[in-house]
DNA sequence: CGACGGCTAAACACTG
DNA sequence: TCAGTGTTTAGCCGTC
């Protein structure tokens, strides 16, 4: 039952072909049939690949191959790396979104500045169809992250990396488990698909002691960041329920993200070469599970941020939309460093917190849908705290999750007209992207990676 | 120095 | 019975 309606609710069956049609589906207009996003021509793509290296960082995260998901034990190959953009977002506003229209734009008009804006969205929509048919067809190098060719840049990555790949991934656990639900198609996944992700996309954890896992389900349990959804009727297989990300921590868990610290530098990370040069170490990212740079983690922000922002436009009343990006205090990137390891800042309830009617949220539709969790939220200490933590919330026991958290802003607009009224502010979810894009182009000024030490420096185990 | 975030370990209960 | 899952507690470390 659950699983039944994350599916229909992200828009497609899983089953059969799944990926493909499913991308099908989201790529075209549903009344033209006509392509949502012109894909660049291969030429274009190998041009690509020749000047920038950002496509491989976003590739294992955003687009992996549907085969490599089928050789992932956890993972199920039920994404496509599509759905990430647009999946949760009705197809018509994809076709109106901007961004698909400004890529348009761009992957025509030939545009080779590097720094372009087009280009850089062109580049990562492109990537963000690697898992798609798109990607299985083409012989591209660039489409094909983890498939024939993606195994020499898998391969060559690892060269580089070296030891690199069993070090500790920069990321904290409610990271990881973020992303790998974030890529989930139905932005659910249970624990053990959970393990697989981070196991995937993560080597280090494949010969970590197990302990890595307790931690996982530590992290789950605790941090209120996600939610337990009942698979009910749906479960098919084993125990355990799904876990998905509380929306409205959704973008304290980006903030989390763009705001993760990271090694400053690696013996791997090989100098770039070609003009993007500041896109080169981003590669190794996820095929490293380790050693990034700070841009490292802008691609990988400006990955989700994208996921989830343009052209899958934010509903800001929509706890399913990811996040609203032309809301200022939705993706609250504070330049205050405290802020940066306080989650909790009360912007982000305001403008995420769901509101009673809009709960259509792909979690709170389950629930609604009568796979209720029965578990609310824990009373989490870890993670990102809630300011506006009621008793309620901290009820771990309290039934009642669609009304589960005090609401402070409310939406006054009914879900379907509050997206068609924030399709003026694509222009601003664009400048955020196109911001975070610049800092993956290590356009940024100032990076202060030197304050940021590396969070994972600490010996493993041994500490006890 | 304290608060806080994060990690790890352990124990326990529950469930398939 | 067992393994996986979920919860809770405790302690430690690093950062601010």
């Amino acid at each position: 039952m659950a699983n039944e309606q994350l599916r229909e609710e992200v828009g497609g069956d899983e089953n059969e072909t799944g990926s493909s049609q499913t991308l099908s589906r989201n790529l075209n207009n549903p009344q033209t049939q006509e392509p949502l996003l012109q894909l660049p021509s291969l030429n274009d793509c190998e041009k690509y690949q020749q000047t920038t290296d950002v496509l491989d960082l976003m590739g294992p995260i955003i687009g992996m191959s549907p085969d490599k998901k089928a050789e992932s034990p956890g993972v199920v190959g039920e994404r496509t790396g599509l759905r990430g953009v647009c999946g949760t977002l009705p197809e018509a506003e994809c076709a109106a979104s901007p961004l698909a229209t400004s890529l348009d734009r761009s992957s025509s008009s030939g545009d080779e500045e590097l720094t372009n804006l087009n280009w850089l969205h062109e580049n990562l929509l492109q990537n963000f169809t690697l898992g798609g048919p798109e990607a299985q067809s083409s012989p591209s190098p660039l489409f094909d992250i983890e498939g024939t060719n993606g195994a020499s840049v898998i391969s060559s990555a690892t060269a580089h990396a070296g030891e690199s790949v069993k070090s500790k991934p920069p990321f904290s656990f409610s990271l990881l488990i973020y992303m790998a639900i974030e890529q989930s198609p139905s932005k659910s996944l249970p624990v053990k698909d959970i393990y697989g992700w981070i196991l995937e996309h993560f080597p280090y954890f494949s010969s970590a002691p197990t302990g890595w896992k307790n931690s996982v389900r530590h992290n789950l349990s605790l941090n209120k960041c996600f939610r337990k959804v009942e698979r009910s009727l749906g479960k098919v297989n084993g125990k355990g329920s799904l876990w998905c990300v509380d929306p409205e921590y959704r973008p304290n868990l980006i903030q989390a993200l763009k705001k993760q610290h990271f090694p400053t530098a690696h013996s791997f990370c090989t100098p770039p070469a070609s003009p993007p040069s500041a896109f080169s170490p981003a590669r190794h990212l996820f095929l490293q599970g380790c050693s990034l740079k700070e841009s490292d983690i802008d691609a990988a922000t400006a990955m989700m941020l994208l996921n989830s922002a343009p052209g899958h436009h934010s509903d800001p009343c929509d706890p399913d939309s990811p996040i609203d990006l032309s809301r200022p205090d939705s993706v609250l990137v504070s330049s205050d460093p405290k802020q940066d390891h306080n989650y909790s800042s009360s912007s982000f309830q305001r403008c995420s917190s769901r509101s009673s009617s809009s709960s259509s949220s792909s979690l709170s539709s389950l629930d609604e849908a009568g796979c209720e969790s029965g578990q609310g939220r824990r009373a989490g200490s870890e993670g990102f705290h809630s300011d506006e933590d009621s008793e309620e919330e901290r009820n771990p026991r309290l039934p009642s999750l669609p009304v589960r958290r005090p609401l402070t802003v409310k939406c006054p607009l009914p879900v379907k007209r509050a997206r068609h009224e924030c399709k003026p502010e694509l222009d601003e979810e664009l400048k955020e992207a196109a911001g975070s894009l610049l800092h993956l182009a290590g356009i940024r000024s100032g990076l202060d990676l030197s304050k940021r030490t590396a969070k994972s420096k600490k010996p493993e185990k041994h500490r006890k």
